[in-house]
This record gives C-alpha cells, structure tokens and sequence, in this order.
DNA sequence: ACGGCGATTGTCGTT
DNA sequence: CAATCGCCGT
C-alpha cells in the first residue's frame, strides 16, 4: 500500500480510491473530509490517472481553496501550474474570461461589487418612476439574486417564481439590469455562474472543451451548492463521469442563500450508478460531545442518516455544560470569567471560541473582554475591501483601468467632494447617453468642446488631467506608485486626515495596507479580480487570541473550548428564520446548533439568559428548544437561575415578549404570557378609534391612536386590524 | 451643493 | 441605543 494511504480507517480509504463514476462521501463533523479530500487528490496524481490540471477541485470558501492548494503543494512538493482549485465562482471566472466574446463581454470584463450593484439598479427603478419606499431597492436585488441562484435568466421565469415587486415589474427590471450590465461590459457575482452554466449548454464546443480538460472533479461542502451549482457541476460532470462529492447533509446552514440541501439529497438519481461512502468515526471531539451533537440532530427529519462514534477510544470527558443566568450581563461575565481561567490554567487562546448565533452578540464579549485584558479577535466582521475607503481607492483604480467603468467613475468623480452634483451628474448622464460614450469618455470630450462652465469646467477639467497623469505612472512606475500618487493629489488622502471622526486614522491605515496589498500582485487587472472574488479578510495569525465569530463562521474550523451564548428562543432558534421558513427553517437552525456544538474537541458551554437587553430595553426569553434535546445524562446544568422548560409548541408562535418593559423582577418567575395583539398591530378601539400598539405589558397596552394620540388601555378594549 | 438635524429602523447568516 | 436616512435650510 501506499505510505499516503497509511493512517487512514477502511471508509476513507475506500473514498480515496474510488476514483472512476460518481462517488457521494457523507463526512460527518470531524471525520477527516479535508484529508480525504487532499489524499483523494494525491492520490490521482500518484497513481497517474490524470495530471494537476485534468482535475477540477470546487471549495466553497477562499480559505478551504488555499488550504487545499497548499496541501497540494506540500505532496506535489511544489505548486504546478495551470491548478484547477478554487470556489465556484473564481474558477467561473476564469473560464467566463476565455469564452467573453460569446457572451457579448470582452475578457476585461468587471465585476461588480453589491454597492455597485445597487447603485445601477436604483438607476434603472428610477427611469422607471417607481417609488423607493414602497418598493425598496434592496429587494429587487434580492429577487434577481435568487433568480440567479436557480439559474434563470431573463425571459425564463416561471409563473410559480415570479415576484410581486412593483407590481409585477421585477422580471422586466431584471432584463433591463442584465443589459445595462452587458453595455458597461459587467458582470455581477452571480452571472459568473449563470453565464457560464447558459455556454455550457448552449455551446457545444465550450461544453466539449471542458470535457477533454477535465478528467476528475472533487467538490467540498456540496450540502452547500445551489440550483445553477449544480447545473454547472451536472454539465461539467457528463465528459467523464468521475465526480466526487463531499458534504454532509447534517451541516447544510445556508439554505437562505439559495443552498438546496435537496442536492446532496438526491444525488444518487442525478448521478446514476453512485456510490456512496460514510464517513462516521470522528476524531475531533470526546463522548460527552458526540453524544450531545448526535442527540440533537436526531431530531431532524429528513436525513440521509448518519451516525458518529468516536474514531479512537476517548476516555469520557467533561459533560457538556449549560448554564443559566439572569442576564446577558451576567453571560458576558459568566463567559468572560471562565476564558480568564482557562488562561490562568495555561491553555491556548487560540484554542478557545465565542460562537454566537448573530453579529449583534459581539459586543457585550468585545466589551467584557477588553475589561479583562483577555486578548481576542472578531473573525468574519467587516472585510476588508467592504470598507469603505478601501472601495472608493479600489474605484479609483479602476478608472484608471478602465474608463469606461462607469459605476467606479460615478462613486469617485465627486469624492473628495469637487462640486459635482446631482444636477451636473443629471446632464452628463444625458449626454452620455446621446453620445453613446462613457461617463468618462463623455467628460473628457465635454471638457474639451467647454461643455461646462465655471467651476465645475475647471475642476472636470483638472479631474480628467491627473487620470491621464496617473495613467503615465501606472505604466512607468506600477500600480503601487500609481496608487500612493493618486490617493494624494486627488485628496482623497487629506479629507481622511482632515476628518475628526474617530475612525479616521483607521481608515488612513487600511489605505496603507491597500498598497501594501496591491504590492503582492503582477498587475493590476490581476489585483481588480482578486479583490472581487475574495471577499473575505486574510485573518491575520498575530499572536495568541480567543476568537469571537458566527455559527457559520465557524464551519469547519475546531476548538479545544467552545462557549456557546444565547441559547434563547428567538435569538437561537432565531425568530426570523422561524417566522420564514417554518419547520424547515428550524430544522437548519438545529443544523446550525449540531455545528456549533461539533466544534469543540474537549469542552462546550452552552449559556442562555433570561433578560436580554434589544434595543434601548429589557426583554425577557426562554431558554432554547434546543437545550430540551440534549441528552440530560451527558449535560451538566448550573447557573444563578432556576430553569423553565421551553415548551413551545408550534414552529410559528410569535415570541411572546416582543418589546416588554421589564422592570420587575418577573421575568424567571413566571413564563411571558402570549401577547392577544403583538406590538406593532394596528387596532381598534370603540372610543379612541384607530392605533398602533407601540407597547406592551401584561394585558395593558400602549397605543398611539391616529387621532388622541397615545393612550394606555387593556388589551381586551380593542381589536386587532388588518393593515 | 452640502451639512445638520430629526425621524426611522435595525440585528440572521456570505461567495 | 445606535447608525443610517431623508428632509430641510443655508
């Protein structure tokens, strides 16, 4: 046998050295999918069935994608060229760039970023007349999003998809965006998928191409893919047959981003003659845990079925905790507490997580943390090139690259302010338009036949100027010299240094880090492409620290010691999802929870409290449905108050407690009575007429009546009405 | 054209 | 309670 096969159990053996016809692998959390995944590849290699880029290894992340890349490396001892690894949407692009021309794109293509996105979207509702407050934006672009996912393209909605946006306008707005896109010869991130997955089928040869290229394909994470994915990897999947997929059905988390568990689901009918491999011996967590975690997504309906058993013999250790407190104060310090111990005791920060269910719940960590001098970092927060300052640089260099970029040309033409305004953006755009040319082009060429007066001919006049300058230094001196130029005389530079707010000098260091960046690239379209499809933020390993991040974060990552906050109905399960979603939202928040849970090698806390403050006030909650699934005789209970059972029958019960005031000590004591009409519901009352409860306690209610103004009155007066 | 102020809203998760 | 939004006044 092979020494890369030693060490590995017969189920991973038998997944690597499936290699011919399509192989499903069920890797349960911890069961060593990333090194099956690299061995698998390894494997291909050393036994000469196909060369590095004959296989096309599909990650959902950029970080799974480098890692994976780097393991390559490590066996291959060297990186060879010409690798197919990457995510689903930076290997679409790469293929988009060759076959530009026969989606009427040239290869220089640009992709938009979501800013970019709706600025041009507005634009079009806008010509359109339609009213933003009733019909917000944002919406539309999440409509054209989930078309997008499910692989329409404009002209093939069907009636069951349709959106009831402006009326039913949405598909007629989409068809315009789709090209406007293509006049400004631009792509958004789901087009690279969908415009791929239209050439391979309406392009025999495209299709035909990949067909000989590709020889085996890997795909991570496939729980996660969704519809136009999968159409790519089905198409991709016909020349030869050898697709192998990894995933695991119990950590399927993002369905609201158009993930269809579904695929994972029926993959043995769309690849006939599958086979499928489980991998169930977990080599991450102990007994406790396991038994936690598996309890729990029993639960859930639906399942291809999975068992976990510890992979080696784990003696028992430490039961699972939850914990019960007053507070989310108290939480804070309770977890706080617990991390300055384990410090004290010698363990590795590193090797310690806060998992929390939303972004909100940072905070009163950051805050208690910073109190007690424990370091730690926040991952997945605001990324880098979400910033603000870093996309108006990167606007900038756009222009340079390509002036006929007309979003980058409008975000930056007036920033720092020049005195560009509505009424001078209005004209230009008009005679673009006519001219047929760019906004750049159009300026340049007004500049020059003095279609502006005053001020703004002067100011358009010197902007156009130092772009021509800058360019000179581009292809002198590089992008570096060209950006570090640019960020200074355009004086974007000194209206961050004139600027007194506290995040001031933080955004003048991003702005540093932005060239320093920028250094590590050959050219510059190399860098515009990379800062589009890497989103996320190179997590920079500085030091011993205890990270702070999401569930979803989370994913794939592990942790010596997990603590786990805000197990409350309505934060976890989060009300919204349920409110959506049903019993199949709750069911991938359970998902959400077994993955938190299957985090922690050695030790998990689960904490909840019974007071939460939201807003400016205090709400009280129960603790998690899901607290109630674990098993009671691998769990330990404590904390300062008495638990009450959540017992919450059905999925879609509004939580009771939307805005109480809570300012008794009531909360623990007996459960929120369910509210007759939720704050927020318009009523009627016989004598104050028509209002809006704003708050409510008990039975008393808090109205602002339209015409008496707000009044206090018991909730069995009124009536509820339909808005 | 643009800053300041009051009103409004939000906090699920990401390539 | 924050941050953002939109309106209004200069």
């Amino acid at each position: 046998m092979s020494d890369y096969l030693h060490g590995l159990n017969r189920a991973q053996q038998e997944a690597v050295e499936t290699t011919e016809g399509p192989v499903l692998v069920l890797a349960g959390a911890g069961t060593g999918k990333t090194r099956v995944l690299t061995t698998r590849f390894a494997h291909i290699l050393l036994s000469r069935r196909a060369f590095p880029n004959q296989i096309l290894t599909v990650t959902f992340t950029n970080k799974a994608a480098r890692e994976m890349r780097e393991r390559v490396a490590k066996i291959m001892g060297g990186l060879p060229e010409g690798l197919w690894i990457g995510t689903f949407h930076s290997l679409c692009a790469r293929m988009l760039r060759r076959w530009a021309d026969r989606v009427k794109l040239t290869n220089s293509f640009s992709i938009l970023d979501t800013d970019d996105q709706l600025r041009l979207l507005k634009q079009i509702l806008e010509a359109a007349r339609i009213d933003f407050k009733r019909w917000p934006p944002n919406a539309l672009m999440a409509q054209i999003q989930r078309w997008k996912d499910k692989g329409f393209m404009p002209g093939q909605i069907p009636t069951n998809e349709a959106s009831d946006y402006a009326n039913g306008r949405a598909e007629e707005f989409y068809a315009d965006y789709q090209a406007r896109l293509r006049q400004l010869n631009a792509v958004d991130f789901g087009d690279l998928l969908l415009l791929m997955v239209h050439l391979l089928k309406t392009d025999a040869e495209v299709l035909a191409f990949y067909h000989r290229a590709f020889h085996y394909i890997l795909v991570d994470e496939y729980q996660d893919t969704n519809l136009v994915q999968y159409y790519w990897l089905r198409l991709l999947a016909q020349g030869h047959k050898n697709i192998c997929c990894v995933g695991d059905d119990d950590q399927s988390i993002y369905s609201w981003r158009g993930a269809e568990i579904e695929n994972i689901l029926k993959f043995e009918r769309d690849f006939p003659g599958a086979k499928v491999i489980r991998l169930e011996a977990n080599y991450r967590s102990t007994k406790p845990i396991l038994a936690a975690a598996s309890h729990l997504i029993a639960h859930n309906e639906g399942r291809l079925g999975k068992t976990l058993h510890p992979g080696r013999d784990h003696s028992d250790g430490e039961k699972v905790e939850v914990i019960s407190l007053w507070d989310s104060e108290e939480e804070a310090r309770t977890v706080g507490g617990r991390i300055e111990s384990l410090w004290r005791a010698g363990e590795s920060l590193n090797e310690i997580a806060i998992l929390i269910r939303a972004g909100f719940q940072t905070r009163a960590f950051e805050e208690r943390l910073l109190t007690l001098g424990v370091p730690y970092r926040i991952v997945g927060g605001m990324r880098f090139y979400e910033r603000q300052e870093i996309r108006d640089a990167i606007a900038y260099l756009r222009v340079l690259a390509q002036p006929s970029d007309d979003l980058a040309f409008e975000r930056i033409v007036n920033l720092p302010k020049r005195g560009v305004g509505e009424s001078a953006m209005r004209n230009l755009h008009g005679a673009a338009r006519a001219a047929n040319l760019s906004l750049h082009d159009t300026t340049m060429k007004l500049v020059t036949e003095g279609g502006f007066k005053g001020k703004l001919a002067t100011t358009l006049h010197a902007l156009i100027d130092q772009f021509e300058a800058w360019r000179g230094i581009l292809a002198a001196q590089g992008s570096v010299a060209a950006l570090d130029t640019l960020l200074e005389e355009s004086g974007y530079l000194a209206m961050w240094k004139a600027d007194k707010s506290p995040e001031a000098p933080g955004r003048l260091e991003n702005l540093k880090e932005l060239s320093r960046a920028l250094s590590d690239f050959e050219t510059l379209a190399q860098f515009l492409e990379h800062v589009a499809l890497v989103t996320e933020a190179e997590a920079p390993e500085d030091g011993a620290k205890i990270s702070i991040m999401t569930l979803h974060g989370a994913k794939g990552l592990e942790f010596d010691t997990v603590f786990l906050p805000g197990w409350e109905e309505g934060i976890f399960p989060n009300q919204r999802a349920l409110d959506e979603g049903g019993n199949k939202s709750l069911e991938e928040e359970r998902r959400l929870a077994y993955v938190g849970i299957t985090r922690a090698k050695r030790r998990a806390v689960i904490l909840h409290a019974a007071n939460r403050r939201i807003y400016a006030n205090w709400q009280s909650s129960l603790p998690s449905r899901f607290i109630e699934e674990l098993p009671e005789e691998v769990i330990h209970r404590s904390g300062s108050v008495q638990q009450q059972g959540a017992h919450i029958a059905p999925v879609s019960t509004p939580f009771p407690t939307q805005a109480r005031r809570l300012d008794k000590w009531e909360a623990s004591a007996r459960p929120a009575r369910a509210l007759k009409v939720p704050v927020g519901a318009r009523v009627f009352h016989q004598k104050f007429g028509y209002g809006r409860v704003i708050a409510a306690e008990d039975d008393r209610l808090d109205i602002d009546f339209e015409t008496s103004g707000e009044k206090r009155v018991l909730d069995r007066f009124v009536e509820r009405q339909d808005d």
